[in-house]
DNA sequence: AAACCGGGGCT
DNA sequence: AGCCCAGGTTT
């Protein structure tokens, strides 16, 4: 017998609101779930695939992207054995590309590890890379009737609301304790409909910005925050670090038909991802024809470009830019990551982040131009 | 535990 | 301008 205690009787209160959600809750996601192209075909390929896309990326953003993706890569052994930079191709614009190389090198633990079949097991799933506790729950549960949860922001949101819990949510301790409460609280007969449902309702109902819509809510009788109108108090987060500026000055050195690109790293910041090459500053005129000469470069004419700005999630680029033409692209300098490629194959084969969308778009309207005046530079 | 890793839509 | 999004990995 547990002694009353206020932290036990608390505890128990709160045990008393997750014995309460799943009915109300799967009644509710069978009137009300969207259609979804991976919800409807729910193989453990689409799902894992479709999971992986949505990682902090909203599902208006992800449809095309998921079935281009399927499309190309229609099964784990064709995606273990794709080219690096087709892979970013299929990826590009979609951001956080570890996820695709992840995918990929999780494909290829797939058929050596496992056969070329995707493993249902919990603790298996988390062995593949890009699988945390969250994906691993999805998969576990949607592909293969498991029950484990799958917690992410939706249904930490959700969470806190119901239950007015102060906890501050991007503290990773919360996610786990709330993958235990849930845990025991799951349909054994429809986890992965249960754990879609929670999400759902934190996507459609219980919403992340605005007043939620408590009254289309199945947990009205008993949501704390609903009861008490306090739902703006709830979830609690930690402020977030301020941004770095950086600033750049982008070079889109060309002749009529070929322009450098450079490949980045395979760390870090987009990594793999082609761009235009570019000075770490604000650079002048002269500073741009001091850093040509180092390359090798002799520019025929230069054009200042517009600036343009870019936000990450950690940083903001500053950038500028200048349109370098030149008589003929030979080697420049011993940069082996520079290359000239012709400025029609871009758009097919060369992956370039949003980040440079604004001298990409020069790029394109200009030698679309001269493409239709048939003129050289 | 904190930092890193993209991009876009909404307020 | 700041928030968040079907998070995970690295340090």
């Amino acid at each position: 017998m547990k002694q009353q205690t206020p932290r036990n009787i608390e505890v128990q209160r709160k045990q008393e609101l997750l014995n309460r959600i799943a009915p109300g809750l799967l009644t509710w996601y069978d009137k009300s779930r969207r259609s979804l192209p991976w919800r409807e075909e729910p193989t453990p390929y689409r799902v894992w695939v479709s999971e992986i896309m949505l990682q902090q990326t909203r599902v208006e953003a992800v449809k095309p992207y998921f079935a281009r993706f399927m499309e190309r890569l229609p099964d784990i052994e064709a995606l273990a054995e794709v080219d690096d930079d087709e892979l970013l191709k299929l990826w590009e614009g979609l951001g956080y590309y570890s996820r695709a190389r992840n995918l990929k090198a999780a494909a290829q633990q797939i058929v050596t590890e496992y056969g070329g079949e995707m493993p249902s097991d919990y603790r298996e799933l988390l062995k593949l890379k890009g699988i945390g506790s969250y994906t691993a729950g999805a998969v576990s549960s949607i592909a293969f009737k498991q029950p484990n949860p799958a917690v992410d922001g939706n249904v930490l949101r959700v969470i806190a609301r119901l239950l007015e819990d102060n906890s501050d949510i991007s503290d990773q301790s919360v996610k786990k304790r709330v993958e235990d409460d849930l845990r025991p609280v799951m349909p054994k007969d429809r986890p992965g409909d249960f754990n879609q449902a929670l999400m759902e309702l934190g996507a459609t109902v219980c919403l992340p910005n605005g007043a939620p819509k408590c009254s289309n809510c199945p947990w009205q009788e008993f949501c704390l925050v609903g009861l008490h109108g306090t739902w703006q108090q709830y979830p609690q987060k930690a402020a977030k670090k301020a941004r770095t500026i950086e600033d750049k000055t982008i070079l889109v050195i060309r002749t009529s038909r070929q322009v450098v690109l450079r490949k980045r790293p395979k760390k870090g910041l987009l990594a793999g991802l082609y761009e235009f090459p570019a000075m770490d500053k604000k650079a002048s005129l002269e500073e741009v024809r001091e850093w040509l000469k180092k390359q090798g470069v002799e520019a025929v004419r230069m054009e200042k470009l517009p600036e343009s700005k870019h936000i990450f999630t950690h940083k903001e680029w500053h950038m500028t830019g200048y349109q370098v033409l030149v008589d003929e692209l030979e080697p420049m300098g011993q940069d082996e990551s520079l290359l000239f490629v012709e400025t029609q194959e871009i758009e097919k084969n060369y992956p370039i982040p949003s980040a440079f969308a604004a001298y990409s778009a020069y790029l394109k309207i200009q030698t679309g131009i001269q493409k239709m005046k048939g003129t050289t530079l």
